[in-house]
This record gives C-alpha cells, structure tokens and sequence, in this order.
DNA sequence: CGCCGAGTTGAACTGAATCAAGAAACGTGG
DNA sequence: CCACGTTTCTTGATTCAGTTCAACTCGGCG
C-alpha cells in the first residue's frame, strides 16, 4: 500500500518491486514532540512521512535550528548519517501525532543489487531531493527575509499552518521576530 | 585512464566497468574565459574536470553570481537541466585553460541498466554531491561573512589563490568589498 | 606611457539581529 | 468551564554586520 505510493511517486515500479520494497519498509508511529531519532545515534533508514509532520533539526551555537520539514508523503534523509553510516548531530522530532515508513540502510542495498527497478527508484529520490537542495541554496542567494517566506509561503502552504513561527523562522534563516514583522506586513 | 580515476575514486569499480565508462566519456577542451555551457541549452554531461577549473554561475537580478567551482579530480553537475533535460539559465565558464571529460545523459543510462558496477558509481556520485551541498547550506546558517571565507579557504585552499576576489565573494554570498575587508583583517 | 579591470578603502545607509517588555493562545488541574 | 501558568507571538527601541556608492590604488598589457 505505501511501498506502491512510494515506488509510484518516484518511478513507475511493477508489482513485483513493490512487493519487495514493501517486504523490507518499518513502520514507525511516533506522538506529537516524540524524536524519531536522537542526537549520537546513527540514522538507519531513509523516512517517507504517510501521516503527520516531522522536522529534522540540530543545535548550533546553543541555538535549535530547523533544516528540512517532510509532511504527508515526503522524503526525510538524514544524508551524512545514512549514507557514511555515522552518528548524527541531525535530529528527527514529530511536530505532529505521525506515521513514517523507513526503508532500511542494508536491506535496501541488497534490494538494489537485485532489483533495477528499485535501484532506479532510489537513484531518482536521490536526484529529486538534490534538486530541491539546489533551489534552497538559491533562495538564500540575493533574497529579503520576505521574499524567502513568501517563497516558502507558496511551495509548502500545507506547513505553514501546522507548524510554530519558531522554526519556520529557524528554516527561512531569520530571528521569529522577523518572522512576525514580515507577517504582519502581509 | 579518466575513466579509471573516476571509477576508482567513488566506487571501486573493476576494468571491465571502466572501460565502458571510458567507452562513452566524451573530451572538451576550453580555453580561458570560454562557455563551456551557454544559457539556453540543455546540459547533456555529467563533468568531471581532469585539468584546470571552472565555475558554474548564473544571473540573478542583473548579479553575476557564482554557484560552484570545480578543479581537477571535481565533478561539475547541472543538476536540474542534466537530470530534467531543460534549458538552463546555470552557465560553466573555464577560469584556466581547462579539459572536461563529460558523462552524456542517454548513454550513462543504458549503461547504468546494464553494468551494476558502474549504477553503483553514479549512485556514489549523486550521495556525495548531495552532502556537499547540504555541507554548503549549513554553512550559511549562523556564520559571518568572515567565517564563511575562513571555511571556503580551509575546506578549498586550492581555488583561492587561482581565482579573482569578485567569484569568491558571490560564491560566499558577500559583496566584493566586504570580502576584500574580511581578508585585511587575517 | 597611459589605459583598464581588479582590488582596496572610506563614509553613509539599511535590513535584520538583539534586547526587552507586553499580549495572546494554549493546556492543565482544580 | 474557568483560572493560572507557560509558551508562543508581537511590538518597540537600539545596535550592528554587511551593502552601497564613490573615490582611489595597483598591476598588467597594448
């Protein structure tokens, strides 16, 4: 059921891969401020969010700052610890009451070795979250603490609502009180 | 030999795999100052710089600003119109005397369907790209003009000496002035 | 030699951070 | 269902890092 979501978003998988991917997935509820994955520890599995919101966040000169939301069927990669198999300073927490699906580091290599379709599912998620990392880096080039919330404003409406000023001030790069000024002046 | 410096530096790839890459690599020369990619058109290669240096750089109201610098052994990806087959407005310009060896699209393909060594190479390819490029956003979170310089000549010594105040700057996201400033006070 | 682009330096300006105080919203227990 | 405390958000005053604009210096090259 997920495993045909997923392959479907990313590629056009066949039922036999769908049933292989969904024979490795785990399935994880977590409650509204529950981590999902704590600092130190390392980050099997590569997230794809069915239910609910998570953030990925860390501190950095004692302050918490929010690097990515995932909502209803988006990635969640914690990159530098999934994929160097290291522990990581990237943390995971459920703004929300959530259902995530993980895909297992291991398992999903062995999957890969024999199946190209899923191979070719993972290589086409990695491209697509490339792609949105690039188009972040560039909304910090030459923009206002306005236009950048503007932006996010309307490519993730969704999370705007759902989630506390202070993080969405954390992600877009600026104090909360310029948050709030931007806001008002729209 | 290109082929089996790339295989060799992301994957361990076996001759057989190179001489396929090898098969399908394709070798531009440019002289200083020259497009290697002009705005407008589609980015068939995957660049992987053998000799010399280029920048990937962009117009963005009126500014020249640079995004990347890639030397020997660096690979030079344009992701969104390599990956989406668009036109870019992302444009490579060498700064030296400079040889490319490119990966073109369609064949890298088939040969990703067929050759699992080299699927694997690639793959290791977008993974490490992906982490230098979320190494690159954090470190406009909460870092100075000055602090952002002192990483890029720690993390790059080798591109600041070969190229001019003007591409660091926008590379670093600070006017050239403030950049000039930055250096007389180390 | 004199031009030209690149880099430096200075002064004024500005967007956003910070500090501080108050208002609103939220939820928990009585 | 309300009262209270806590957290989240807003608003104002001040400060500061970095931009902008302008003038000047330097080094290379025709």
């Amino acid at each position: 059921m997920i495993a045909r979501k997923m392959g479907l978003k990313y590629a056009q998988v066949s039922n036999g891969a769908i049933d292989m991917l969904a024979s490795i997935l785990i399935c994880k509820e977590v409650s509204k401020n529950q981590l999902l994955l704590r600092g130190g520890e390392i980050c099997d599995r590569l997230y794809y969010v069915d239910a609910g919101l998570v953030r990925q966040f860390y501190y950095k000169q004692g302050r918490d700052i929010t690097e990515h939301f995932a909502c209803e069927d988006d990635l969640c990669l914690n990159a530098e610890s999934y994929l160097l198999r290291k522990p990581t300073t990237l943390m995971i927490e459920a703004l929300e009451p959530t259902v995530v699906y993980g895909i297992p580091y291991e398992p999903l290599r062995s999957l890969m070795d024999s199946n190209k379709e899923i191979n070719r599912m993972y290589r086409l998620m990695l491209e697509s979250i490339l792609m949105q990392t690039y188009l972040r880096l560039d909304s910090f080039r030459l923009e206002s603490a306005s236009e950048r919330y503007q932006r996010f404003l309307k490519e993730s409406p969704g999370i705007v609502r759902r989630v506390p000023l202070l993080h969405i001030a954390s992600y877009l790069l600026m104090s909360p009180e310029t948050l709030s000024r931007v806001r008002a002046k729209l």
